[in-house]
DNA sequence: TCTGGGGTCCTAGGACCC
DNA sequence: TCTGGGGTCCTAGGACCC
């Protein structure tokens, strides 16, 4: 048994599968999920898939395609995706003594356990398990590295006999399975990569493989490096050791695109507020403050007349409260906005993130705001946090922004047509599960 | 008419210092 | 006024992922 062994679960067409366990009509239909705004489509059954319609496409592109074939159409619900991959996760963490949860429908095992001796069968009973007690069907693939575990995922999904596993340590011959793998299927390899390596004539995994490591290194830095090791077998990192706490963010950011589009200032400052106050509310309940802020607009990318731009605030004291923190974004969009546009994005970044608890505030950089601070407004600000606690507190429990501050209800233009589209709900089924 | 959102990590290059 | 190199730290931007 090599020191390492990961297997590989990805859910299969995870939010039509969510769909599915509360529509439980759509079993064998045609169905699609789409994305913020209703604009992309970002899962496809089967179905779809065969028509051809690829990940990312356009929904206006295709909308009359869909509707022949009579595929049903889901605005995205991402809070009941959350929750039926938390069940997805309880249950695969009952296999193993460690797992790395990667994304919303995928999660790495370790299986360099003495005790499972037939990994394969044991990958089969993962996802039975995961089919009979949660009703999500997943891929498996196992490998010695991540990366090559991805790659042996992607085969169990495509693998009609596998029954959705693909054990590579099982295989004959990696060289044929890596010479039959375009390099941009590749985890970790893009577009980008892709098109460069093709000018060196290197178009498969095994042209890649067998690349000069200080020639990868050069042009495609250590993580082009790193993906080639692992590629061979060679694993370059340990698995995520601490598991119990999840890791704080580094940054927080909260983006939309408008279902309309907004056009002067009041119009474009609404939303902005928005994003802060959610992106504060983040930032608060994992107990960081933010040293920076970045307010970024847009027009559409596809729009005549285009303009982007972005103005990042550096803090001299992190900040977690929504008033300071509203104060320097709307001073940030004031920079950077220009009339004239039809600005149809626009988002907020913090980033340089601090424990709340480690900050040593002095009395003399109390708040960025206000540059005469004193003691009488040290205490405000800490009422300030108090107060806010609360409203967290209260939000949480209300399952949403009830409590909003003051500022955004002064908009003189107040519209809230800024909201994305949602025009394919449908009714919600009580959840049977 | 209509093209997502939220992250991570790496690097180059500027600012600053000695 | 002209002359240098090298280190550190920070940030913006790019590439990538799902």
């Amino acid at each position: 048994m090599p020191s390492q062994l990961y297997a590989l679960c990805d859910c299969n067409n995870f939010f039509v599968a969510c769909e599915r366990l509360r529509h439980k009509e759509l079993a064998g239909k045609p169905a699609v999920v789409l994305s913020s705004n209703d604009g992309c489509i970002v899962a496809r059954s089967e179905e779809v898939k065969k028509l051809g319609i690829k990940m990312g496409t356009p929904y206006f592109s295709v909308e009359r395609l869909l509707a022949y074939h009579k595929v049903e159409v889901f605005s995205g619900d991402l809070v009941w995706y959350k929750e039926v991959s938390n069940r997805v996760m309880t249950e695969l963490a009952r296999f193993t003594d460690r797992i790395e949860i990667y994304s919303i429908d995928e999660a790495f095992l370790n299986l360099a356990i003495a005790s499972i001796r037939d990994k394969t069968a044991y990958a089969r009973t993962i996802r039975g398990a995961i089919r009979d007690r949660v009703g999500v069907p997943i891929s498996i693939g196992v490998a010695r590295t991540k990366t090559l575990a991805k790659l042996a995922a992607d085969r169990a999904k495509h693998d009609v006999s596998g029954e959705g596993v693909f054990n590579l340590e099982e295989y004959p011959d990696l060289d044929a399975l890596l010479a039959n793998t375009p390099v941009q299927e590749i985890w970790g390899i893009g577009r980008k990569s892709a098109q460069a390596l093709a000018r060196f004539g290197v178009k498969t995994a095994l042209d890649f493989c067998r690349c000069d490591d200080l020639w990868i290194r050069k042009h495609f830095t250590v993580r082009g490096l790193m993906t080639a090791w692992e590629l061979r077998g060679q694993p370059t990192g340990a698995f995520g050791e601490e598991t119990e706490e999840p890791e704080k963010r580094k940054s927080i950011q909260v983006m939309r695109s408008f279902g309309n589009p907004a056009y002067d200032f009041e119009e474009l400052a609404e939303p902005v507020m928005h994003f802060v106050v959610s992106a504060a509310r983040k930032l608060r309940n994992q107990g960081s403050r933010a040293g920076s802020l970045c307010v970024y607009i847009r027009t559409s990318h596809f729009a005549k007349n285009r303009y982007a731009n972005t103005d990042t605030v550096a803090l001299k004291t992190p900040a977690a409260n929504d008033t300071e923190l509203l104060h320097h974004a709307l001073e940030a969009l004031k920079r950077i906005y220009r009339p004239g546009f039809a600005y149809r994005k626009a988002g907020v970044v913090l980033s340089r993130l601090c424990d709340d608890a480690s900050l040593q505030t002095s009395l003399f950089d109390i708040d960025d705001t206000e540059t005469n601070g004193n003691a009488v407004k040290k205490i405000a600000s800490a009422k300030r946090a108090r107060a806010l606690k609360t409203i967290d507190a209260l939000n949480r429990e209300l399952h949403g922004p009830k409590i909003l501050p003051a500022a955004l209800f002064d908009s003189p233009k107040k519209r809230q047509d800024w909201k994305p589209k949602r025009e394919h709900e449908h009714t919600q089924k009580p959840d049977t599960n």
